[in-house]
DNA sequence: GTCGCCAAACTGGTTGACCAATTTGACTTA
DNA sequence: TAAGTCAAATTGGTCAACCAGTTTGGCGAC
């Protein structure tokens, strides 16, 4: 499920802790060996330990009872409801769902759309802004813009499927690849630049305009992203890239 | 999400911290009180405040730094992206998010469909039909044929996205509720009619068909969904229906 | 021999002091 | 005035000792 690196001490040792479930040949019932000792076992202090039992506890693997010790409830592999990563897809087949989902959400966006979530939208571009300056470190911005816009909808469907589409994005080794590339800030200042655009249409409660812009935006990323990529990699997928400008355009 | 009984501290901990994230007006990118302060904040020790934000952390609403202090990623009405099951939402919530998503979907699939994806559609009509006749076991056609659209579009995103929210129609108890009604024969022949207009101008390539009769279809299931409601009823979500007809009916 | 009791051992839970990375801000220097 | 420096303050991370339930096992009463 989280494909994270393991930043934190506690994620290293609850994944060892997990595989080991497996590879140890644990059945559901048993008991674990006691915080100290699985401590000493991986060389690690027991507080530690007991932050990767939490985590191991919330996936519903374990449950901790005081006094007694730490009792398996659920295997890792049989779990289902924890393991849902779907398989990497293009990044320009996933660039042409968004536009066909996000242009549609803008322009019901700006019929529905709260001075609050205006007001939203508007943080998330400050935080775009202040974002430019510090080249290291995540960008949160740009997908807090993305959502407010979704949430100005009032539809909590659409902003899951929204949420999905990026899940997915950050899951995928191939847009990772590809956009690894496009850090330069004069790409982010582009897309400040798009996205004020969509804000000013959502103000003016204009729909149509909103749709356009969105879709500007993301034709924007996706001829970025192409003329970026490496064409002749036999997993490209920029084929997509041809098929689809036409039918959503039609607005414009 | 889960609805365990906290019984660990650092759950009950958890779960207050999270309602503090709505109440206190957090947003993205904010940085939470420092953890010593955040124990004496709420009466606990700092160890039970630090177990409560590594759940939280799973959750992925914080993003823990050494040195700098705790930062939101998210919000926790918007995360979906853990827990496996969906909040239930309502029907017209979720009718309008498909016909939003899948007016799209048709008319970008009368661009890209295939003569195999026409015949898998026509195909699942037939199932259709024959599902008419026998009044009992599940209905499989319906669901075919919206899928057999998306898949027409070549985009697995889509058709992921769309499976989403049939996924959640079938865990949705308000739905079943609702659709229990509706079961009469008389109802699948009127979506049926839809249906194999939907068809016909996917068919003819025609775009702009296309979208509306996918939009006009779900339009008559809300409508007739709407005249067997309980308006009564305090959680009936009805209110959604009045706000969506007009923003993309406009290529009528 | 069996049952009941209770203390010792074992388990997870808590505490406060300390460590290490980062930020802050006053001071120096050009 | 501006930029650089560095020490102190702030923050999360670690640790070992201690607390509080639970289990265990031996001892004695019957």
């Amino acid at each position: 499920m989280r494909n994270f690196e393991p930043k934190r001490p506690y994620q290293k040792v609850g994944l060892e802790l997990r595989r080991m479930l497996v590879d140890k040949d644990y059945k559901v019932g048993d008991k674990l060996p006691a915080e100290r000792d699985i401590a000493e076992l991986l060389g690690v202090t027991r507080t530690v330990v007991r932050e990767a039992l939490i985590m191991l506890e919330l996936e519903n693997l374990i449950e901790v009872r005081k006094g007694s010790g730490v009792f398996i409830i659920d295997l890792p592999s049989s779990t289902s409801g924890s393991q849902s990563l779907k398989d990497d897809v293009g990044p320009f087949e996933l660039l042409q769902a968004r536009q066909l989902l996000e242009s549609n959400i803008a322009e019901f966006a700006a019929l529905q759309a709260t001075p609050k979530d205006i007001s939203n939208m508007r943080e998330a571009l400050d935080m775009e802004i202040s974002e430019l300056s510090q080249k290291e470190g995540k960008q949160y911005g740009d997908k807090e813009f993305h959502l407010c816009v979704a949430r100005a909808t009032q539809n909590s469907v659409l902003v899951d499927m929204l949420l999905e589409s990026w899940e997915r994005r950050e899951n995928s080794p191939m847009w990772e690849q590809l956009h690894s590339r496009i850090r330069s800030t004069k790409y982010q200042e582009l897309w400040l630049q798009d996205h004020s655009d969509i804000l000013l249409a959502l103000q003016k409660k204009d729909p149509v305009a909103a749709k356009r812009a969105m879709w500007q935006h993301l034709e924007n990323v996706k001829f970025k992203l192409f003329e970026l990529s490496d064409i002749d990699d036999p997993s490209f997928d920029g084929y997509l890239f041809k098929s689809n400008p036409v039918v959503l355009s039609e607005n414009n």
